[in-house]
DNA sequence: GAATTTGAACTGACTGGTCAGTGCAAAAAC
DNA sequence: GTTTTTGCACTGACCAGTCAGTTCAAATTC
């Protein structure tokens, strides 16, 4: 699973590796491998400085490649980003369902659903944080090219949230007044910035404390519960 | 308080009048109008486009000024941007404390404050929607010139919410175990995200809509409440 | 199994264009 | 007459994307 890369000294920001038409020929490995390391290089580029800032000169010496090779595995500065979203928001979306999978099988209600769904958004964004930090920042942009992946994308992250608290009403879990888009988004948006504090401004808390404080919230056990 | 704009048929994306060194002397009204126009152009535009992909032509062009004009009233575009964001910020912090100020001084209690609080964030973003954008986008990066300003920024923002909470806590009304920077972060974003989520993709909701959602979940009464 | 061919992968110098910021003389506003 | 704005030409840096050429491992031929 982890990416055989060169010997940079680097964190590793990974955004897991890419099965596609690769997967039984043992066929182009090198291509993935280098498709793998201009990814890893531009996610934290772009984190870092935007999309705009960043150039492709950049990415490649990062990526320890020539600038030619990114225009040979991309057909351009915007599709290796797209691609990179798309990637990286897949890996979320099967992270959260599979959360929700397992506590359902584990025989949990919504709730415990709802909150080892926290539990995996602040794993990813523990291991992925650049990724996170570069999607929050173009998620509401419009008149960019790339506006209508984003869309997709973001719209398949928010349903999994949103399939859960349907289930959680229809199954008198939850109160039949909640709205469930802007409850979804709600949530999504407690770990999200919550995280990405913890990240940038006080990065040796734990995860637990994070979740701990966050959970606490999602069961309203801060404000007095009526 | 509303800005003499000209004859534009855009949406109003005022960052309100600048009351600075010209507040008692009659003085130079002249240049606070055109930096006002240009705080304008340039809110939208970066937060459609980004600060790199922006240019100063652009900006000067949609505040119908020379682009001389530009550089006669800030140093560089990247000290305009600076002065957007603190102008912008610390009228989001007066408007936070005035609300929390005013539940307290009608005798309501910190979860009251807080709500209010919710309801004078979705008003600000509701007013300023571009401004919101902008400074979600620049947050989290590192490494760009304006990052300390962005910080102070940041804390003035958050120390509002931390307060009530840490209030709440002596008084007895919220749990001693909650964390509350944690905590704090979480609400934020809990307000921003819906928020955001609402004017890009169902802008058709009402201001009490969006409301009426985040006060439940802030009081638990989502998830059973137990 | 040595010699030769093939082609996917990669390289990096180069091009055409863009943009932040400057300089300044003249006009307008106050 | 001072402050502010205008218009516009100019510079130097920077950058996305191109393309002719190189590399090398595997396939093919003898």
């Amino acid at each position: 699973m982890s990416p055989t890369v060169a010997s940079t000294g680097r964190v590793p920001v990974t955004i897991g590796a890419m099965e596609s038409s690769s997967a039984a020929s043992g066929g182009s490995t090198r291509r993935e491998a280098t498709r793998q390391k201009l990814y890893e290089a531009a996610v934290t580029l772009i984190a870092e400085q935007g999309f705009s800032a960043t150039t492709v000169d950049e990415i490649a010496e990062r990526a320890g490649v020539a600038k030619g090779t990114v225009y040979y595995n991309f057909a351009s500065k915007s599709v290796l980003f797209e691609e990179l979203l798309r990637h990286g928001v897949g890996l979320l979306t099967a992270s959260l369902r599979e959360a929700a999978e397992r506590t359902a099988a584990e025989g949990g209600n919504k709730v415990d659903a709802l909150d080892a769904m926290i539990r995996a958004g602040l794993v990813f964004i523990d291991r992925y944080p650049a990724f996170t930090q570069l999607y929050v920042a173009e998620l509401w942009r419009t008149n960019r090219t790339w506006q209508s992946t984003l869309m997709v994308v973001r719209q398949q992250a928010v349903a999994v949230v949103e399939d859960v608290l349907r289930d959680g009403v229809a199954a008198g879990e939850f109160s039949e007044e909640i709205d469930i888009s802007l409850t979804a988004s709600a949530l999504v948006g407690m770990v999200l910035v919550a995280a990405l504090d913890w990240k940038s401004f006080q990065a040796e808390r734990s995860l637990d404390d994070v979740h701990a404080a966050l959970s606490r919230l999602l069961q309203g056990r801060v404000s007095g519960c009526r």
